[in-house]
Parts: C-alpha cells; sequence; structure tokens
DNA sequence: ACCTGAACACCGTTCAAGT
DNA sequence: ACCTGAACACCGTTCAAGT
C-alpha cells in the first residue's frame, strides 16, 4: 500500500551521474571540500569506490561538475532588469551570495580556468558588457575585469565565512581575532592596517562588493566619454 | 684542502624553520602544490617527517610560511614611484608577476584570509590610496576592491599558466584547446563567448590586468569629482 | 632541545571478478 | 553495461624512543 508506484523500471536509488553530483554537493555543502571523498560519496550511495568511476573519470571531473550544477542553477535564474547596468549588478551579487553559500564553488571555479562554469559566467557578463555599448575591441578588457573581481571578491569573502564558521562558537570570532592582530601590528610598519582594524568587523561586505562593481562601471563609462 | 671554513658551530644542514621554508618553496615551485610533501620534504632536509613537526605546526601553517616568504620579499621591493597612481600600478604588477612565477601563492593567499601575507599587500595598496586623497570613510571599500581585483586575476592567470603547462607540448596548447571548445559552443547560448574565442590567444594577460587596474583608478578619480 | 622512524588513520585510483 | 570490494601507492600526523 505504501508509495506502490507504477514505474517498474526506474529504481530510484540506481546509480547515476545526475545522483551522484547532487550527493557531491550536499556532501560539499556540509563538510566542505575536505568532506568530499570517494569513500563517503560511496557510503551515502550505497556502492562501493570503485562504482562511481564508471560515471565521472575522477575526482577534478566530479568537483567541476558539481561547481557547473550549482552555477547553472544560478546562472539561468529569471534575470529581468531594466538597464545592462541593473544586470550587472544583479548578476554580480547572485554569484556572491552563491558562493557565500557554496564556499567550494569559488575555489572550484578557479581550478577549472576555462571550462563550462566560467564560461557561463563569462557569457551573462559579456552580453550585459555588449548591451551597454561598449566597443569590440575593449569588450574582453573590460569582461575580463569584471569577471576577476566578481570571483576574486567572492573567493575571499568566502573563504573568511568558511574559517569564521570554524573558529569559536559564534560567527563574529574570526574577525575579532584578525582585528585583534592587525591591531598589535607596528605602528610605523602598518599605519593604515592598524586604522583600519576597527572597521573591520562593522562593516558589510556585500555593500563593499557593490562599491566595487559600482567603482568598475564608473570607470568604463568614463573611459567611454574620456 | 677542500672547503676547509673557519665556522664550526654552524653545520650548514642542520634543520631550522627557514630551511624548511627555504626547501618548500623550492618544491612548490618545482612540481607544484601537490609536490609539497611532507615526506618529499624530509628527504630534500636528509631527515624524517616527525623532524619537520619541531620547527612548523602543520601543512597549514607550513604553506602560509612559504606564502609569505615570496610577498614580504615582492613587498620590499625599492618601490621608487612618482606618483601614488603609479605607485599602485607597480604595486599591481609586482604582485601579478610573482603570482605568476609562483603559481602555488594565489590559492595560499586565498587559504589564509586576514593573515600576514594579505596584510602585506593591503597595507601597501592602502598607504598608496591614502597618498591619492580618498577620504578616509571610502578608503576602505576602494582599497578592498584594488586587492580582490589584483589577487582576482593574479590568481586566474596562474591557474590559466599552470595547467597551460601541464597540458600537451607546447604552452599555446591549452589556450588553443579552449578556444576550439568555446567556439564549437551554441551561438544562440552563447554569441558572446564565441565571438571573443578567437581573441583568446592574441590578449596579453598582463595587458589586460593593467587595463582594468586603469579602469578602477579612473572610476575612483570619476567618484572624487562627482 | 631536537631528531628518528615506525605506526595510525586516512586518501584517490585501479582492476579482477562478478551480475 | 554496470557494479563490487580488495589492493596499491600514497597522504598528514602522532608518538615512543633515542641523542
Amino acid at each position: 500500500m505504501v508509495k506502490k508506484t507504477r514505474t517498474p523500471q526506474r529504481r530510484e536509488d540506481s546509480l547515476s551521474r545526475d545522483r551522484i553530483i547532487d550527493e557531491s554537493i550536499a556532501l560539499l555543502d556540509s563538510s566542505g571540500e575536505r568532506g568530499l571523498t570517494f569513500r563517503a560519496l560511496s557510503e551515502r550511495l550505497a556502492t562501493g569506490p570503485g562504482a562511481i568511476y564508471w560515471h565521472i573519470d575522477d575526482k577534478s571531473d566530479l568537483l567541476t561538475a558539481a561547481c557547473d550544477a550549482i552555477i547553472a542553477r544560478t546562472m539561468s535564474a529569471p534575470m529581468v532588469s531594466t538597464t545592462p547596468k541593473a544586470a550587472i549588478r544583479a548578476l554580480a551579487l547572485g554569484m556572491f551570495d552563491t558562493i557565500d553559500a557554496h564556499p567550494w564553488v569559488g575555489s572550484a571555479l578557479t581550478r577549472a580556468p576555462g571550462q563550462l562554469p566560467m564560461v557561463r559566467i563569462l557569457e551573462g557578463i559579456g552580453q550585459q558588457v555588449r548591451a551597454l555599448g561598449v566597443p569590440d575591441n575593449t569588450q574582453w578588457p573590460v569582461v575580463s575585469a569584471l569577471l576577476s573581481y566578481i570571483l576574486g571578491v567572492s573567493g575571499q569573502n568566502a573563504a573568511n565565512a568558511h574559517l569564521a564558521r570554524q573558529s569559536g562558537a559564534d560567527r563574529g570570532n574570526f574577525l575579532d581575532e584578525v582585528a585583534a592582530m592587525w591591531s598589535e601590528l607596528d605602528p610605523d610598519e602598518y599605519p593604515f592596517t592598524r586604522s583600519v582594524a576597527g572597521q573591520l568587523r562593522a562593516h558589510d561586505d556585500r555593500v563593499d562588493f557593490l562599491a566595487g562593481i559600482d567603482l568598475i562601471l564608473r570607470g568604463i563609462e568614463s573611459a567611454q566619454d574620456h
């Protein structure tokens, strides 16, 4: 009586590339990059470690595939923005939040340059930069600057968040430790770092991130006018 | 007769933190991040794996220390520039070249946020941004944008170079493969990526990098005038 | 104080053997 | 075609024992 469905062929627990990738994402989200292990994965899938190799090339392939699944989800979101500028800001924030939610995506992207996950983001930015009216011959450096900035900041933020999650009980602990360390630096050698140590905790990384995007967008406009 | 020096106390081959770090850098440079192994390291140092733990906390400590040695070297270079703008460009290029020469530094930096290596760079940028006349309350986001951009692009470039070194015989092979892959993408879904596939090989990453720096600097100026 | 090296608890990956 | 699970060649880290 219980759940007697009419799909006799399909065993829900049978192995498949998609199921392996889904389970990998769950593992990566819950226990980080070191948590993704062929043994842990095969246990979750109720199979042997070797079975996975029938569907996946190796660990690098697995990580890239998991990364791509996340990116594809993010980039295929509706994205209805009034202006190209607004679209770029929305895309950037979307990536920031995605990498914040899945910190391992940041380093996975770096480890697979030119691959599909990166291409998805490149394309999204590229289309909006075109719409912005940037001339053909300068589109590439502009897109490349935006892409690098977005991935750079998001990755950094995720690394912070990841360490913060590990250190101490509450989440502010990590920033407190860093701030304390910065305050003890030599005043002659590190005047700037000392001066911003206090601001470290108060600042909202998301807001700073958007400010940087606006800075680059402003630079693009200014370069066009010049 | 041969090399009978007068320094009886000092055994050149004795273990020390510095010697371990130097040997680690050599290992990282020659065989990448995977090449740094306590066993390979202890063999080079003619000792047991356990001996290293007397001078070093763990592998993460080792990697951060090696990273810091490289960054300290780069950041302590003369740096005599006429204007803050020129100084920022010089600093950025210096980091780009350093990470290009030592690709593992890129990911090591990301894995140790807030630590000394990062602080050195932050301080260098911060002092120049101050000199640029950026008001106190917006210094942090500006510095953070520059820092993220520099590390983001440099890391990306290093990852490319690293993969390029592995794949095929000559160094252009990797870019050719990526360009070929991009050309075969669906024209409706990936118009932008396809349009830049051809330019991929011709472009000089260093030039694009500097163009991005200039874009941000222009944005800073424009924000000040506004 | 500093070093040795065996031992522990893991890894990714392969491969004969099964169904 | 797809899966099993033992086996191989590694890891980082610890720790009793040495000097």
